[in-house]
Order: structure tokens, then sequence, then C-alpha cells
DNA sequence: GCGTGTTTAGATGTGG
DNA sequence: CCACATCTAAACACGC
């Protein structure tokens, strides 16, 4: 669904997040199993997640990972100091990065590369707007966030938007105002601070764990017009591979650009006025990358005056970045999967894993029966947990979060290297479209 | 002045 | 070609 940025948080050195699929000699669990072509309507993503975290070498990016596991992005505790593009140097060819494998070939690209959106300053992120305020929210472990929030979150996550032309706000505030997922929480009176809060409409996020689509947009990638040129030069002289560290797990992709497609703006826009079929009946259409017309004009600082103190507190959360856990953990937890009823559910297109090695901070979790779809006749008025609070709300807004943990693999889980499932997955998989204008 | 928020208009790429 | 999704740009208002 997603190509998953790098966001992992700062202590991450130590931690490895794998993913294991576990084959397919466990118990028929899912009645009617799942298309892998509709990676989170059927979650078999959950099935197949596994995170081990273990002390394994800190050696980031050592080759270790030909298993298509990864380990965590060893992104320096500042992005800006990992910053090349701050420190006026290059992108380190060949410099480790946290991905792996990829559908890139379609480029030319070599395989076994990838993107660290973290620190690469030359690719914009392949995600919608939407979607990278999804991801802010959610990262911020808070039911609602500033605007201001957002921003920090993605320029400290994307280093292309610390150096992008700063327009790209604009079109955030836009898709925050125009997109009927994002609600505004005005700010208390007594608040100080400028600006309201955002928060997703939990009629959406149930609706987002509802109804999957079938579909996904290809990601485009798009790359700095600024960095281009270079790019081209390094790519004719054969040096493609190592200047342009692209590679994308295929399905770690899939499984966020799914993730982007629901919450992208039109399908949330359509679910609102025309209701779930609306995304159900999902086309599917690609999201142009244009290419920026300027580029450096104001480098994004990752702190900004504007914040209040609780605005820098809550953006010292969001240092724990894209949290997935939570929505395993609401799972664990009881929330009723029945909603899921809704999805159509399609024999897989592979015999992966149907029994769940879900290993979390060390700990297994076994994948509770109504993880899978429930009976057909399930009405989902029945789903009596008020599907305002759904999975989504729960999981990714409104979730207790755990606010004291001490591990950030349990906090801030990389989802690039969560969704690592790169080697579970035959090789079909892996056959995902161009990346998108490559220069 | 600046950040925030809303709104409008247009461009662009893709699928049907 | 058209509809759609997404992005970009801009104007404007408001409040601190």
């Amino acid at each position: 669904m997603f190509d998953l940025p790098t966001v992992a948080p700062l202590d991450m050195e130590d931690s490895w997040v794998t993913f294991q699929a576990e084959g397919d000699q466990g118990q028929d669990s899912f009645s009617s199993s799942v298309n892998l072509d509709d990676s989170l309507t059927s979650l078999q993503w959950l099935q197949e997640f596994s995170i081990l975290n273990a002390n394994v070498g800190k050696t980031p990016s050592s080759s270790g990972d030909s298993h298509g596991y990864r380990h965590l992005s060893g992104a320096p505790c500042s992005p800006l100091a990992a910053d090349p593009a701050c420190l006026g140097m290059p992108h380190t060819p060949g410099k480790p990065i946290s991905s792996s494998t990829s559908r890139a070939s379609h480029l030319g690209l070599q395989p076994m590369e990838e993107i660290d959106y973290k620190t690469n300053p030359h690719v914009k992120p392949p995600y919608s707007y939407a979607t990278l305020i999804c991801m802010a929210m959610q990262a911020s472990k808070k039911t609602k966030i500033t605007l201001s929030a957002i921003y920090k979150w993605i320029t400290d996550n994307f280093c292309y938007f610390r150096h992008a032309d700063p327009t790209w706000q604009n079109s955030i505030r836009h898709n925050l105002s125009l997109n009927k997922c994002f609600i505004k929480v005005p700010r208390e009176k007594d608040e100080p601070g400028k600006g309201g809060f955002w928060k997703i409409d939990p009629q959406y996020a149930d609706r987002l764990m509802n109804g999957a689509m079938k579909k996904r947009r290809l990601p485009p990638v798009q790359i700095h017009p600024a960095f281009a040129s270079a790019q081209a030069a390094a790519s004719s002289n054969g040096n493609r591979a190592s200047a342009w560290q692209m590679s994308v797990n295929s399905e770690s992709h899939k499984l966020l650009k799914e993730f982007e497609e629901i919450t992208s703006e039109q399908s949330w826009n359509a679910l609102g006025e025309h209701g779930w079929n609306a995304i159900s009946d999902g086309k599917s259409h690609k999201r142009k990358q244009p290419l920026p017309k300027r580029m450096f004009k104001a480098p994004r600082l990752s702190s900004s005056p504007m914040l209040s103190q609780e605005e820098q507190t809550e953006l010292g959360s969001l240092k724990g970045d894209f949290d997935w856990e939570v929505i395993f953990d609401s799972s664990i937890n009881g929330v009723n999967f029945s909603a899921f009823e809704d999805l159509e559910v399609t024999p897989p297109l592979s015999p992966v894993s149907r029994s769940v090695d879900l290993t979390v901070h060390g700990k297994h979790i076994d994948c509770p029966q109504q993880w899978y779809p429930m009976g057909q006749d399930q009405a989902v008025a029945q789903n009596s947990l008020d599907f305002d609070e759904t999975f989504l709300a729960t999981s990714f807004l409104q979730h207790p979060w755990e606010e004291n943990r001490n591990d950030y693999l349990s906090n801030s889980a990389n989802i690039e290297q969560l969704f690592d499932l790169n080697d579970a997955f035959p090789a079909e998989l892996n056959d995902w479209p161009a990346l998108g204008s490559y220069i």
C-alpha cells in the first residue's frame, strides 16, 4: 500500500523490525482468505506481520538484509543533521538506507536500493498530502494535532519538504480545509497558540477500515529538479544505482499506498457524498507528481518559533513517528473486526501465511480469531461498537496511547521496515509499476 | 506581519 | 474525450 517513509525515531539503531511469513501451514483462520491485491482490505499484511525486537547488529543496512529483513533506520536524531542537502553534501552513493527491494526494475533502477525519504531530499514522497497529514496525525499519538505540528512532522520525516518550496504547506492547509475526513477542532479560548487543531473524522476513519479499496494508485516518484540533472549525469555514467537509492519494498509500498488511497481527498469526499460505495467502486487514478517549479526557496527548520510550548511538546511526541503498533494493539484489545465483513474478500493470490506470527517488542501475539472476517450476515449496524469509534479511529487516532513507554520500537516503529514483507511475497508482488518519473 | 484557514481556479495525469 | 484525483497557485479574511 504505501511507500514507507523512513520515520524511525531517534534511537532505534538497536532495534530490528522484521516480518515473518509463516507460510501456509497455519490454520485456515481466514474464512475466505484474502486477496493480496487488497492488502489493507484484507489485512493480510497483518498476518504477515511480525516485529522482532532484537538487539541485532547496529550496522545499518548490513548486507544481512538479504532476507528482506531490514534494520531500522540509522537516521540520526536530527533529521536536519542527516540532511545531505543541509550539509551541502551530495547524497552519498551507496549509503545504507532502510528499505529493501523493489519494483524499481521497471525503471531500470537497481533493486535492493531504496529511498530513504527521511534523508533523501531529492525525491518527493509518493504520498498524497492527505496521507501525509494522516501520518502526522497518527504519529502525534494524540487525537488532535496542530497545523504546525503537521508541518513539523512532515519536514522531520520527509527531507524533501525541508527544501521544497513552502507552497506545499499551502497544499496541506488546502487539504485540511477541503478534505472531509479532516475535522477542525477549535482551540479553547484559554489555550495559547495560533490556529486550531485538526483530527480525522472517525466516521471516515471507520470507513477507511471498513472498506478498503480494490485498487491503488501507482506511486510515481518525483525528483527534485535541482537534483535531477545530477542524477541524470550519474545515471548516464552507469552510476545509477549508487547515485539514486531507489528501491521500494513492494508490499510495504502497496500497504502504504492503499492507506494513501483511502485517505485521499477525493475518496473521502466521495464518501461523504455518495457513501461507502464511492470507495468500493474506487477507480484507480494515478496521482501526478509535477515537478516543483522552485527549489530551495525556503528551507524549513524543524522547530517553529510559532509553536507554543504545548505544541513543542506535541511535536516532541511526533518524533515517535508513524506508529502502526497501536493498530495492532487496538485489534488485540478487542476492537470489533466485524467491520471487515464489508470487505470484499477474495482468495489469496498466494498461499502465504495463514498463521500470524505477530511479535511485538519481543512478545508474541497470537492473532485472535475475531481478526478475521466474520459471518456474512453480520449486519454492519450490528457492529455495536459505534463505528464512529472504529478500528481506525480508536487505533489510529484515539487509541489510549501509551505515553511512557521507553522502547522506541513500541512507540514508533519504522513503518518502512514494519512493512518490509518483501521476501514474504511472491515475486509477482514485487512487480510493481514504475515508480514514476525517473530522470 | 505572520500563521492560519477558506475558497476558487486551473493544470496535469490516468482510466474508462 | 471526459471524469476524476491530485496538486498548485492565489486571493482573501481573521486573529495573535
